[in-house]
DNA sequence: CATGATAATAAGAATTATTCCTAATTGAGA
DNA sequence: TCTCAATTAGGAATAATTCTTATTATCATG
């Protein structure tokens, strides 16, 4: 992502924290920046060595904390595998992810079929859907070659 | 499910054990039933309680053993969203499930249009999938209503 | 049917991811 | 600037899952 995104991203962001009544932290936009910096769905320890760069003192807690009410507000998403640590997604544009069930990888697709699918009368009786997303399983390139030469 | 289903399940899953070199023991087959039995998708602790009706000295640490080693030889699959515990589910058919964020309820549902979606072949170009499965995200009914009161 | 090799088990310890607790600090409105 | 609720760092606690080890059970084979 371009700097100049990321840095619209960042205002956005602040507008978003200000409007919610979130005060606006040196390690919240750090952390938020974290996220969005990367295509590859980081866990939270992930996001932390990153921002432990910039701001040396933060910790652990702070990064899960400010994980979590962010996704509580809708501002990233929680994706991933229930086998394995949370994931986390600055990407809030709709769009669906193919995970590997060996490495963990998570990519990106779009898919415009799957855009407009009717969600069925049926699911809605159990209750409002928020979202619908397509999880594609399976072994990424790399992790299908290593298995081959067992 | 009828009771002739689930004993024609378990001859079924006990040839499978068979054919892949699996020792049919009795807390083998009490984990697989207990998992067939529910539509609920439980965890592994709901799991081991359910057997402890029938086998008191069964320890949790089988129960984990037995539902892993199932999931990778296909005879069931772990489902869930990744903010949870493991999620087991003993039908094998091909479904979809709308997953409550609140309080981890998972349904089944099916839907023919759904079925038979295009994988982009983008897709195919990270790995190989093998399976394709559709996450309705929301509130269930029920937690619908309590969060009203708030 | 008895036997031996080996897979599977129970129990509890260990590990790992995540959350909680508390005292200190800080952002933002008055 | 002052005030106070929100936020933080650090470490302790918790909960889910996996590991270790001694014992037991399954099942192929004789
Ligand atoms: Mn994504
Ligand atoms: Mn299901
Ligand atoms: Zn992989
Ligand atoms: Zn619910």
């Amino acid at each position: 992502m371009k700097s100049v995104d990321i840095t619209h991203r960042l205002n956005v962001f602040q507008e978003a924290c200000e409007r919610l009544g979130l005060k606006i932290t040196h390690q919240r936009m750090e952390i938020y920046r974290a996220v969005i910096m990367t295509e590859n769905h980081p866990d939270a320890v992930s996001v932390y060595h990153r921002v432990k760069k910039r701001i040396p003192m933060i910790s652990l807690d702070t990064v899960y904390r400010n994980l979590k009410l962010l996704a509580k507000h809708g501002l990233i998403s929680i994706v991933g595998l229930s086998q394995e640590s949370l994931r986390f997604d600055g990407n809030m544009t709709p769009h669906h992810h193919f995970a590997c069930v060996k490495c963990g990888m998570i990519r990106d697709f779009n898919s415009p079929a799957i855009g407009h699918l009717p969600i069925p009368e049926e699911v809605k009786g159990f209750g409002s859907p928020v979202s619908v997303h397509l999880e594609v399983k399976g072994l990424c390139a790399t992790c299908k070659k290593s298995s081959r030469r067992n």
